[in-house]
DNA sequence: ATGCTTTCAAAGTCAAAGAAAGTCAATTGT
DNA sequence: ACAATTGACTTTCTTTGACTTTGAAAGCAT
């Protein structure tokens, strides 16, 4: 079991409970953990990221500390909000599984909803002669096609 | 006998037992066998792709996997048949189109999983400068992966 | 008490080392 | 010829540690 999802799972579950906020000391968790400090920004930066879905805030010194916050935006907003301003003419096959996980996780796409996006954009969709270029470009086509539909679930359109 | 045959015959075997759906690790598999950690990724390659029901995922990296999941082909054998049969390696917009309203109908696809197909595969999806050619091929294969996704509904990914 | 200075206790950064899987071309086997 | 096998090289993800930066509290001078 790889540390890094440990911790990841130790502090969504301090999310999950009862807040949507956790604060902590980076050297204890660590030294729980047997780790290396630093191993806590790692896992900061790669599970609770903004695109994820989390802001994180923190103090030096004495005293010091690391606040986790659960964003919680979802519906139609958010939606607006990752077409207009987030997709831009270009999206990594990552940062599209991470938006994707998002909506799955937020409840704004149901799992098979998900999946078939997830299928949509994988590499094996586009597993075509294509310039890396032209399949992000790509990718943020259909990205923000599908979210325009997912968008208008409902509406009978 | 072919190692890649006892590799397959392995797998399967795991497979067939209790879940649709075992982790690996590529180098143990490997050790186990006596053989190239890349003879692993042939196996995969050739026994376990997506035309033969099955998908894989991997993680590189410390505590790294391979994850191979059977698509089972609950009711709609109809999938797999399309997948298998019917869709080629180039696919019209017109085609396209037509094979969902009948995912619809046929109650195989749920609306908004079938607008999202839609959208994915969409003119508006593929604006991007390709040839006529290429955009078949690539519908061919997007229709494919999410056909694949489509038929795994419901067995928890 | 008020303002500097030192000191120490955090957290941050970054690059290097390590761990695992992927790719691909050359070779071997049937 | 074609399928299988191998190994060198690449890419991706994780873990660690040395060094930096920041903040707070204590000490000291006025």
């Amino acid at each position: 079991m790889r540390i890094s999802d440990s911790i990841e799972q130790f502090i969504k579950e301090m999310l999950g409970e009862d807040s949507p906020e956790v604060e902590l000391k980076r050297n204890e968790l660590a030294e729980y953990f047997g780790c290396a400090p630093s191993q806590i920004n790692y896992v900061l930066a790669t599970r609770f990221s903004p695109s994820q879905g989390y802001l994180t805030e923190s103090r030096r010194g004495g005293g010091g500390y690391i606040r986790i916050v659960r964003v919680v935006e979802t519906g139609p907003q958010k939606l607006a909000y990752l077409v207009r301003d987030r997709i831009g003419d270009s999206l990594s096959e990552e940062e599209a599984q991470r938006i994707i996980a998002h909506l799955r996780e937020s409840g704004m796409a149901t799992p098979s909803e998900a999946d078939l996006m997830s299928a949509a954009l994988s590499g094996r969709s586009l597993a075509v002669p294509l310039s890396p270029e032209m399949k992000a470009a790509l990718r943020a086509r259909m990205m923000k096609t599908m979210l325009l539909a997912l968008a208008n679930k409902g509406n009978g359109g």
